[in-house]
DNA sequence: GGGGAAGAGTGGTATAAAGTGGGGATTTGT
DNA sequence: ACAAATCCCCACTTTATACCACTCTTCCCC
């Protein structure tokens, strides 16, 4: 489980310092992926990976999903490795569909972990108009 | 069940010292994260917020709750821990989310331990005009 | 009622870890 | 061969964590 919001710079090598709450999880690996509808990025432990992408393949052999679906989802994925630090390197390509440039938001949102443009981020929390807590808590 | 209202300071650490009387209940650990409404924060047992999520995780696939109600919820939580004096840390953002400076109020409401700003709190205990007890007492 | 012990609450200091920035070697591609 | 990108270290700053010291209250027991 995955908790807990972070404030990241990133530096002009793309660098991006993994929080020490979630660091410990990844085993030297993990994958990062565009987010469906591509307003933030994805990153994954490698069996949570491995998991998602058989539930895809899963829901295309169904017809459940699109062979375009499928094609978007795993080209863009890369797998991940970090440095002595505890960083990891987001390629150009990944940071441009997320709009994200000086500094990004890696937040923990229970069974995964999100990458996001802050400004983006501010967004989400501005949406209190769905929040009904009073349902679940 | 937790009753009961206690004052504790906060100190520039964001250091606060769990209320003996909750202390026990916590084994080592626990979760805070913010209210819906941010009025307040809420403490929860491991095992009360493991099952808060769950509710939360099946509303969610139901499509009785958003994916940003997730986000809001899960990103806003922390673990934590007690030190040999039973106090835990408050992370500054948590503070800031519920106006908590050097000082708060840690209650006991029952199913949860929630903890507020004191002028907050003020307001909550001077709303007399909801209160009709004759309904239940 | 007085004295002592135990527990609760608060404050400070030292140490370790996390986060950030940069340099230089190596690889990759052109 | 050159430029660009990537990788691997090293250094510094900030923040978190563990530890220690003190006060105050409460509760026994004498």
């Amino acid at each position: 489980m995955h908790l807990g919001k972070h404030h990241r710079s990133v530096d002009d090598k793309g660098r991006i310092a993994m929080p020490a709450a979630f660091r410990d999880a990844f085993e030297d690996a993990g994958y990062i992926a565009k987010a469906p509808g591509h307003h933030c990025l994805t990153a994954y432990l490698p069996s949570d990976f491995t998991a998602t992408i058989e539930r895809l393949e899963s829901l295309l052999r169904e017809g459940q999903a699109t062979q375009n679906e499928y094609r978007q989802f795993t080209s863009s994925a890369v797998e991940i490795s970090f440095d002595a630090q505890g960083r990891f390197r987001l390629p150009k390509e990944l940071r441009d569909a997320a709009r994200i440039e000086a500094s990004a938001i890696v937040a923990g949102v229970g069974t995964r972990i999100e990458i996001w443009n802050p400004d983006l981020w501010a967004g989400v929390e501005a949406d209190t108009d769905s929040l009904r807590g009073e349902r679940w808590l």
